[in-house]
DNA sequence: TTGGCAAGTTGTTTAAGGGTGACCATAATA
DNA sequence: TATTATGGTCACCCTTAAACAACTTGCCAA
């Protein structure tokens, strides 16, 4: 890498010369500076990074704590945060908490060392099943602002980009409610997580809401086969409605209902949250409740970089984002 | 943030006094060390990582250029990549290049300012077509070295990890023909990758090789409804074997043949290039060629940290490693 | 016509940012 | 007096920017 050093020492001039003209600075002559850029331009001379972040007391990075990047969800709002921080200049380091609080508290650490301006991440699950919010706090008291999604600990003050999880689930039931369902199950493998909660919590509602029928439970969790607990959830319960909180339930519940010879949508209708992509994994695709998950990447991002742009910001004037989910009707549905 | 400067003057000592006693020199007495060492846990001090790199000339960051994250087997490896980096202390900066050379170019320049020590990437979908690879040798003359994985660009001098694309398929095919299956198809939306054309290529031999059998591909854009191009394939051409090379594939395949009343594996057995987890997406189960992902992932990212670490390798001393993949036998086939 | 001075032009010097480490200084001990 | 223990000084990594220096030019008065 040319440094304005070599430059310097090149053209005869002193480094800070060469620093202003590249950055057209009136303190310089023109031909100065047309020989300065000439010679940089050559060199394919970029400023360094790490000095500048020195200098400036920022790096224009940001710090991603992404609990499982195999989520196709949370891989899909980071893909938004990604793009919406190279539009600005950020660049994104990514972090993978893989659940847990240890790793979570960690790369917290690790990150405020001066590596990143601020963090955008989702909760760990066992972060919030202990509840424990004060490595979030530390780092926020330490001037490293803090954007959550999704995942989100309630007692943390900071900006927070949320779906509508109560809402969607609740409208969703109502739909199935409307075609005249009798027994709504709701499938859960994520029952642990503050999203999950909305969103049982929203099914119950509406199950209760209507006249005759008791709420069906089934919460799977990540060890178990998820085809086998479906199936028998699905047969012992005469299950003729599904709501599935995670991305993967709702397609398997359709494929599982069609293997046990049942007509989906019409002996069984089946809702789920998921993406298009994954949607395309049942015939007949899966009705689906979508997230629009670079909208909160994007958003996310928004509103992290807009309050490290803006110095002033007081840390207790903090914002929530509520991005709207949307019903996508496919055939898994009447 | 604190600083050394400020731990100096509150101890009444000079900066690399400090420095020094964190750094249990020889040249400090205990008891200094001690005092130096206390006030630092107070203060939660960490060493300026910016300043480290600055000094150091070596940020321990690695730049991973994903073509897209919304791939399970990309995002798989970038899981791997990021473990075995954090285990080495290494951070990771991660880009997108959204399958365009523009943004793989542009994210290759941006890092190549002294953001990161070298780069683990998986060339992009426009970059194989054009066959364009100076952005790469570009970078590694500037002392910034490259680890590609999956995906690679032959003509460039550097490290790769690969899978036995070719072989897996030859094999995979061998097995439909050992099943005794009549016309087996070959599915794919990758066929402009490198990886999309090996595995063709080792499809096409192991059916060149039976007696009476002709290649039946079926190559779908992303555009594409999927769903109703691999309907009208297996229709049309009464197929009775897929192998599929992608990840998606697989699954919609086994679903489409079922909704078209057909007995999966009985009547059409299916093989596909996937993960546990997609491969949970049908019934029955979709026997899958497994990538290793994680693996790739962490062996690019040794290959990587094992350069960055042995100054003296001499740039055109490479090596590529090859992770075998593995056929994992579900319900799909016989 | 020319000396002198102000203003403008163009660069340079220097400090700062946080940390490390080679080298130097000082005091106490042998 | 020489040696050792201990801690300080300074340069460096690369960049920026405030402060400063030097040179040119223009203008006016003597």
């Amino acid at each position: 890498m040319v440094t304005l050093k070599q430059l310097a020492k090149e053209l005869n001039v002193s480094i800070s010369t060469v620093s202003k003209a590249l950055n057209n600075s009136e303190e310089i002559g023109e031909d100065t500076i047309k020989r300065v850029k000439e010679l940089a331009e050559l060199y394919n001379y970029k400023p360094n990074r790490v000095a500048l972040s020195l200098k400036q007391n920022k790096t224009k990075t940001i710090g991603v704590i992404i609990p499982d990047i195999l989520n196709h969800f949370l891989a899909k709002v980071l893909f938004g945060i990604e793009r919406e921080a190279t539009l600005h200049g950020y660049n994104i380091i990514t972090c993978i908490s893989n659940e847990t609080l240890d790793k979570e508290k960690e790369a917290l650490q690790l990150l405020a060392n001066g590596s990143v301006d601020g963090f955008i991440l989702s909760v760990a699950q066992e972060t919030q099943i202990k509840n424990e919010v004060n490595h979030f706090k530390k780092a926020i008291s330490q001037g490293l602002p803090i954007v959550m999604f999704d995942r989100v600990a309630h007692d943390v003050l900071c900006d927070k980009v949320i779906v509508d999880d109560f809402d969607a689930v609740y409208n969703a039931a109502k739909v199935l409610l409307l075609e005249g369902r009798k027994k709504i199950g709701f499938i859960s493998s994520i029952d642990d997580l503050s999203v999950g909660k909305l969103r049982e919590r929203g099914y119950n509602k509406a199950i209760l809401e209507s006249n005759n029928q008791v709420p069906l439970v089934l919460r799977i969790s990540k060890m178990e086969d998820s085809q086998l607990k479906i199936k028998a959830f699905l047969e012992s319960n005469h299950i003729d409605g599904v709501i599935a909180a995670d991305s993967a339930s709702g397609v398997i519940a359709i494929n599982t209902a069609i293997s046990m010879g049942l007509n989906v949508p019409k002996d069984v209708s089946v809702i789920g949250f998921s993406s298009k992509f994954i949607s395309n994994h049942s015939i007949p695709r899966l009705t689906s409740i979508r997230q629009h998950a670079k909208d909160i990447g994007a958003n996310a991002a928004q509103l992290l970089i807009k309050r490290l742009q803006n110095k002033n910001a007081s840390d207790s004037d903090v914002s929530t984002r509520i991005i709207k989910t949307s019903l996508i009707k496919n055939g898994s549905t009447l």
